[in-house]
DNA sequence: TCCCTTATTGCAACTTATTTGCAATAATTA
DNA sequence: TAATTATTGCAAATAAGTTGCAATAAGGGA
């Protein structure tokens, strides 16, 4: 699996200190976090970075699958780093801590069953979990 | 299973002309619509209907669980009466479409394999499939 | 290493989106 | 029908996200 930057090359996209201060970010975070929270965390990092660059950013980053978008009752837009292979989210409602989790195999056939009741043509799915992370417990 | 008037009336709540308009606007819905459209749609139903009742309104809607929210790619608030019973939703990307769909067994094994990973608790969860419906395919 | 090209940034201004205070209104209950 | 009080709509305030544009800084080549 290719870095964030190689990655961010091969889309012939330039790696800058902006960029750098929102992934920094985003890696040290133990939680899912809004663009707001990651700007005031990402100017300790770069002091001229402003909001509209991390907005920027973000959007980049989703589009070459780097962050993921996880949504939740209050907050909507809370942003974590993808991790490889996986593609399920669990987030903590105490503290916000996520982690993520393989599991694609197990909902094969409830899509399958779906599909067959309602006609549609499942093509993608989001599944989220809400719990307590050990921590809050 | 309670109507929702009689729902209403058992938190104590009153059932009102706007609140009739976004009931009756949301179940002729075969979509799930933003506040905005709820509004435009029900304003010719109740004349003077304004936008912040509708967000008002679906707000309690949603603690009396008289309505869900859909999150999707783009538009993350729009709003779908809730069936009965069931707790997942199948959007279409195409039009918009969403039909409800029970499965709550399916994510048993899962969620139990999930807990036993992450030390998590799990207490809910969000699970929204998005497809093409037969109308768009 | 220095230059050149051009992607990227930050500012300022703008557009939605959502929230709140408050006086007027309308749904209940007696 | 009258009294009580939840609810509404307006206006104004926030918050969230977007866009135009000139200044800046990556990074590929000399
Ligand atoms: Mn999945
Ligand atoms: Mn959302
Ligand atoms: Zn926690
Ligand atoms: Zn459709």
């Amino acid at each position: 699996m290719p870095t964030w930057e190689e990655t961010l090359s091969q889309a012939g996209c330039r790696i800058t200190e902006p960029r750098r201060a929102v992934m920094t970010v985003l890696a040290q975070a133990e939680r899912s976090l809004v663009p707001q929270e990651i700007f005031a965390l990402g100017i300790k990092l770069h002091a001229t970075l402003s909001l509209v660059t991390v907005y920027r950013t973000l959007e980049l980053f989703e589009e070459l699958s780097l962050v993921r978008r996880v949504h939740q009752d209050d907050k909507c837009h809370g942003y974590l780093l993808t991790a490889a292979g996986h593609r399920h989210v669990l987030v903590c409602e105490g503290c916000g801590r996520a982690v993520e989790f393989p599991g694609q195999d197990d909902l094969v056939a409830l899509i399958a069953r779906v599909e067959e009741c309602t006609g549609y043509q499942v093509e993608a799915h989001l599944l989220q979990l809400v719990g307590v992370c050990p921590h809050c417990q």
